[in-house]
DNA sequence: AATAAAAGATGATTTTTGTCAGGTTTCATC
DNA sequence: GATGAAACCTGACAAAAATCATCTTTTATT
């Protein structure tokens, strides 16, 4: 498969609003706009692999891409979903490591490629962007802790509600009292996210769904109750 | 418990060459030693809440503290220990959020606290230090997305051998062909870091004491066979 | 030193979850 | 629309680990 390239414009980029680049002034942005490479990503087409050097900051235009760990036995753990607006592979670049992670396109992508060069040169040039990368940065910690202190004491059938509705909060579609997650995940690619065999997925989904917590549409998943799915989460036993 | 102050002068300090604080000039390090705050804890003193607002970096000149989260039915996670050297409270200060765990101290601590304005003052001011904040931050992200591979997918024998070791990297003190963890570590506590039941801990460590993997000393863990302990955490089952 | 409290240990039992094996359905491709 | 592959589903079973109960040892406190 080629690479297929396409080009768009930072300043006119509709997820600049969603994104960490968001309030760099003209020259900065320019800067990165100038010396970006922007490539068209199939589903199933790798960005970044573990093991290797990371030579600049991919930004997330279009698609979705799922970042995970491999374990011996080839088990997959996927760390987070990246969507339109969103960094990739900034953590292995700004730690100066290999990636400890690969990333592979879940839903067809539109990224671009920023060289390293420019995106040091923008990040010292301008303490308020400097600022807000370590915010981000320092915020996903904590949203990584939570996750683990989740998978340590949580039950699966806990977990799963929970990254249910994690993934309602940052995918959902709202419709009349329900929400559509509009990500096309299969059950083994939930299964990497909850930590979990694909079987027992399987079999707590159909549950939820016929206890009327969730449907099936297509490929997705609408959440129907969050409420009691909210309480298969938390642990209130009632 | 009263508060038992001392003082300490940061360039003479014993863990300045540990501390993210090394290499920064003179006059910013003397702003951060004339701002602080040095405060003598007993173990099982708190040094910070979840769910409060933080005011400011704490640095270790000694002791150990753990670093939790409580779930709902109480059970601890101990998300990490820190030591000498160390910063605590870096997240929640940098994300400007409120603490999302508990720091209690588990040996008699010294710790400093720096308020958060002379902090952010030396960080905006000194682009290097930043820099090198940064650099740990996202290199600390990376062995918690370690860990939660490690949780997701290995059993608990696994994840008891594989802390072991990395406990050992960091609290060893090396002996001939054996290291003792420096670190006196209740079996509950054990079992809070590699998020398992108090009871499995003691049993896979008295299994891991018979097979000559290990041995106790005290409070303390001695690591007797380091690579019989690596083939437990790899599940290179053979 | 006596006592209480905490930590450590062990056995029995139950629950949860993973694994294996066998199905069916869905989907892409020729 | 046939064919093969991947995804999905279900049941049976085994393994891992949590829970509960009880007991011993260690540690702290009066």
């Amino acid at each position: 498969m080629a690479k297929v390239e396409f080009n768009i414009t930072c300043s006119l980029c509709d997820h600049l609003k969603d994104s960490l680049f968001n309030g760099l002034g003209p020259e900065d942005l320019s800067r990165i706009n100038n010396n970006k490479t922007c490539v068209q990503y199939k589903k199933g087409q790798n960005i970044f692999y573990e093991g290797t050097r990371p030579t600049g900051l991919y930004c997330m235009n279009a698609g979705k891409v799922k970042v995970f760990k491999n374990n011996v036995q080839g088990k997959e753990f996927i760390i987070y979903i990246a969507k339109p607006g969103d960094f990739l592979g900034y953590r292995a670049l700004l730690s100066e490591e290999f990636y400890q992670a690969t990333a592979t396109v879940l839903e067809d992508a539109k990224i671009c490629f920023i060289p390293k060069e420019n995106f040091f040169e923008v990040l010292q040039k301008n303490p308020t962007f400097m600022k807000r990368v370590v915010k981000a940065v320092c915020h996903e910690m904590g949203t990584m802790e939570e996750k683990l202190a989740e998978l340590a004491h949580k039950s699966v059938r806990e977990r799963l509600a929970a990254n249910l509705l994690m993934l309602k909060e940052t995918y959902g579609m709202e419709g009349e009292g329900s929400s559509l997650i509009d990500l096309a995940l299969s059950r083994e690619d939930l299964a990497s996210i909850v930590g979990t065999a694909t079987e027992t997925v399987i079999r707590l989904l159909s549950e939820f769904k016929s206890d009327g917590l969730i449907a099936f549409e297509g490929k997705k998943i609408r959440v129907i109750d969050a409420k009691k799915l909210a309480k298969q989460a938390d642990l209130i036993v009632a």
